[in-house]
DNA sequence: CATGAATGAGACTTCATTCAT
DNA sequence: GATGAATGAAGTCTCATTCAT
C-alpha cells in the first residue's frame, strides 16, 4: 500500500488520461462513428474491455475526451486579458500570437472539428464548448472591444461583430489546418497570420486620430 | 460534362436531384454515419432499394450531395469579380455581401459543416472541396488583394493572409449559425457583420491616400 | 400484387409465429438468457437479423412467445365450464380432463416453467400470467366452489384453497414432466391423474348426503 | 465422503456458507444468467477474486446454492414419518403443516423455482433434486399411502397418484408465494391450506368406515 | 423501374475468469 | 489468503447492400 511503489498498482489513476489521449487521437483521425472501440484501446495500450472500467459507454469517452480539452486555455487567456495593463492596440496582437500558438501545439483544433461535426448528434457537447469556449472567447473580446469604445479608443459598431472580425480569420486557419492541409493544400503559418490580421483590423477599427491632425 | 450521351442515362444525371436534397437534409441532420438509408428513402418519397437504382453505394451518394452543393456560387461570384469594374474597396463589400445571402439561403454552410466533419474519412471530398471551393475563393480574393496592392490601393502584406482577413469572419459566423444557434446560442446576423466587416477590413487593407491629403 | 400468388411474396404474414414457434423450442431448452438469438433464428429457418424485422428485442420475443401461450384454452375452458349444464361432481373431471389434455398436447407446461424460472426477471410476464391464466382458472374454479357450496352441494371451507386442492396435483404433475423426466424420472399419466384425483377430491369435497341416507 | 482428509481443505467445505447464503439470495431474485458474479461477491462483503478461493466456476457455486438446500429437511420429514407411531389419518396433517412451516421459514421454494427455471440448462441439478428431494418426498408419501393401503385405511388406486393428490397443493401455493405474489398476487396462507387439504384429501382417501355402520 | 424482405458482417457492451500485487 | 484491474470470448443489435418478385 506504500504511496510511492516505483512499480505501478495497476496505474489505476494515470489511465483514464491516457485513454483519453488516445481516443482523442482516434476520434479526431475518424470521427465518433469511425473511430472503433478496438482501436482507441489498442491505441492506449489496453484490452477492449478495460475502456469499460473507466469509462461507461464510447459516448462517454467522447464527451471526456471533449471535455477535457475545453477547460484549460481560455481561463488564462481571460486572465490575461484582465490583468493586461496596456491599451486595447498592444492588447489585440498579444492575444492572437496567444491563440495561434496554443492553435498550433495543442489539438484543440482537432477537437474543434469534432465539435463541428458532430454537434447535431451531440449538441450538449456543442453546448458545451458554446458556453465554456466559443460564447467565452467571443465574450471576453467584445467586453474589450466594448470598453475601448467607451474610451474612444475603438470605432463604433457592434462589438460581438468587430469580435468575429478580430477572432474569424485564425479560427478560419485552425480549421485550414485540420481539414484541408491533410489533404495536400498549402498549410497556413498561423502566426504569421495572427501578425499580418492584428496589423490589419487594427487598422480598421482604432479610431483616427491622425485624422484630426 | 457531354451534354449529347445518346443512350439516356438513369443514373446520377438525370432523377435523383430529389434525392441528393434529401439525403442533404438528413446527412446535415445526423452526419455521415448517423443518417440511414432508410431515412434518406423515405425523405426522399422511394423505397431503399430504388436508391440503388441510382447511387451504387452510401458513400457515392455523400460524394453526390456534396459535389453538387459546390458548383454553382462559386463560378458566379469568380465572374461577377472579374467582370466588375470598379474598384477594390468597392468590390469587396460586394462580394461579402452576396456570401452572405448564399450562406443565408443555400444549405452550403451545412455542407460545409459535414466536409470539416468528414474530412478525414473522405479526404476525396475535401479535397474536392479544397479544390472547387476554399482554394478557388481564397484564390480569387487573393488575387483581387495581390492586384490592388500591384496598384498601389492595399497595402503589403501577404495576399493569402490577407484574403483570410476578409473572409474568414463569414465563414466563422456561417458556422456558429450551423453549430451553435441550435444549441441555443445568440444568432448572428450575417448581412450585419458582412457590412461591417467589409467597413472594418478595408479601413484595415487599403492604404492611406487621405493620409497624404 | 394478386392476393392469391401460390409462391409466397417473402411470406410476411407467416413469419411471426413462425418465429415463435421456433423461439418457444429454444427459450424451452435453453431458458431466456440461454437461448441465442442464432439458434432462433437457424430454428426459423431465417438469419439473424430478419429477427429484427418482426420483434424489436430478444425480450419483446421472448414476451411473443410467453404472451401467444397465454391466449387459446383459458376462455374455452371458461366458456365449457360456464355453459355446463351438469351438478359440480360432474364438472370437475371433465375440467381436469381438459387440463390434461391440454398439458400433454400444447407447450403450455413448458411456457408456465419459463414463467416461473424468469418471473423476478420479467415480472410482467408473471403478472400477465398471473391475470390471464392461472388466476382465471383459480377464480372460475373457486367460483364454481362457492357456487356449489351455495348449493349443499360441498363442504364449507375457503373456495380459492379448495381451488387449490382440487387443481394443484395436475399443475405439479405436469412440472413434473417438464422438469424431471428429461432427466429420466418415472413419466407422470396425466390423464390417470385427473381421473383418479378427481375422484379423491371429489369425495373429500362432496357433502354427504348420503351420510344422512 | 471421508471426513479424516489429512490435508486441511479450504475449498467448498470449510468457511464458504456465507458465500452460498449470498449467492442464494442473488440467484433467488435474478435468475442463474442474471446473477453477477459481483453481486454476489459484495452481497457476502468479500472480493470477486474471493469467491474463486472457494469455488471453481460459477456453475460450481450455483450447485452448490442448490445442494446446500437440499439436505436438511427432508431427512427430517423421512425419520419424522417413519418414527410415528399414529395412524395415516393422524400422519398426513403433520406431515403437511411440516411443509408448509419449512415453506415459509426457509428459502427452500425459492431454490425450487431456480431449479425448474434451470433444470435444461443444469440437468443434474434436476437429478439431484429429483433424487433426494422430490422423488424422495413422493416416495415417502406413497409408501405411506400404499402401507395403508394394505392395512385398509386407504381406498385403492396408484400409490404415486395419490401422493401427488396429496402434496401437489402445497407445491403449488409455494410456487404461488415465490412467482406472483410479488407481482400483487394475493398471497396464499400455507399453514391454511395445509389444514384444510389435508381434511379435503383424507375424506377422499380414507376408506369409509362410517359407511358400513 | 420499383419494392421491401432478407442477409451478414461488424459494432458496442457484458461478465466470468485470471493474475500481478 | 485477498484484491481488483485486466482480459477476451460471446451476445445482442444495426444497417448497408442484395435480390426475388
Amino acid at each position: 500500500m506504500a504511496v510511492s511503489d516505483p512499480r505501478w498498482r495497476r496505474r489505476k489513476t494515470a489511465r483514464p488520461s491516457e485513454i483519453v489521449a488516445a481516443a482523442l487521437e482516434v476520434f479526431a483521425e475518424k470521427g465518433y462513428a469511425g473511430a472503433k472501440l478496438d482501436d482507441i484501446a489498442a491505441r492506449a495500450g489496453i484490452s477492449k474491455g478495460a475502456l469499460y472500467l473507466y469509462f461507461e459507454t464510447k459516448e462517454e469517452l467522447f464527451r471526456a475526451v471533449v471535455r477535457d480539452a475545453v477547460a484549460p486555455n481560455i481561463e488564462a487567456a481571460r486572465a490575461m486579458a484582465e490583468a493586461f495593463p496596456g491599451s486595447f492596440a498592444q492588447l489585440v496582437p498579444l492575444l492572437l500570437g496567444r491563440v495561434a500558438l496554443v492553435a498550433g501545439t495543442t489539438r484543440a483544433p482537432a477537437v474543434a472539428k469534432m465539435v463541428i461535426g458532430e454537434s447535431r448528434n451531440f449538441p450538449d457537447l456543442a453546448q458545451i464548448w458554446h458556453d465554456t469556449v466559443v460564447s467565452q472567447a467571443i465574450g471576453l473580446v467584445s467586453g474589450l472591444v466594448a470598453r475601448a469604445q467607451a474610451k474612444g479608443e475603438v470605432v463604433p459598431g457592434d462589438p460581438r461583430l468587430h469580435a468575429l472580425s478580430i477572432a474569424g480569420p485564425l479560427v478560419v486557419g485552425m480549421l485550414w489546418r485540420e481539414v484541408f492541409v491533410p489533404v495536400g493544400a498549402e498549410p497556413v503559418d498561423l502566426g504569421a497570420l495572427a501578425v499580418q490580421h492584428a496589423r490589419t483590423v487594427l487598422d480598421g477599427l482604432l479610431a483616427r486620430q491622425e485624422a484630426a491632425a
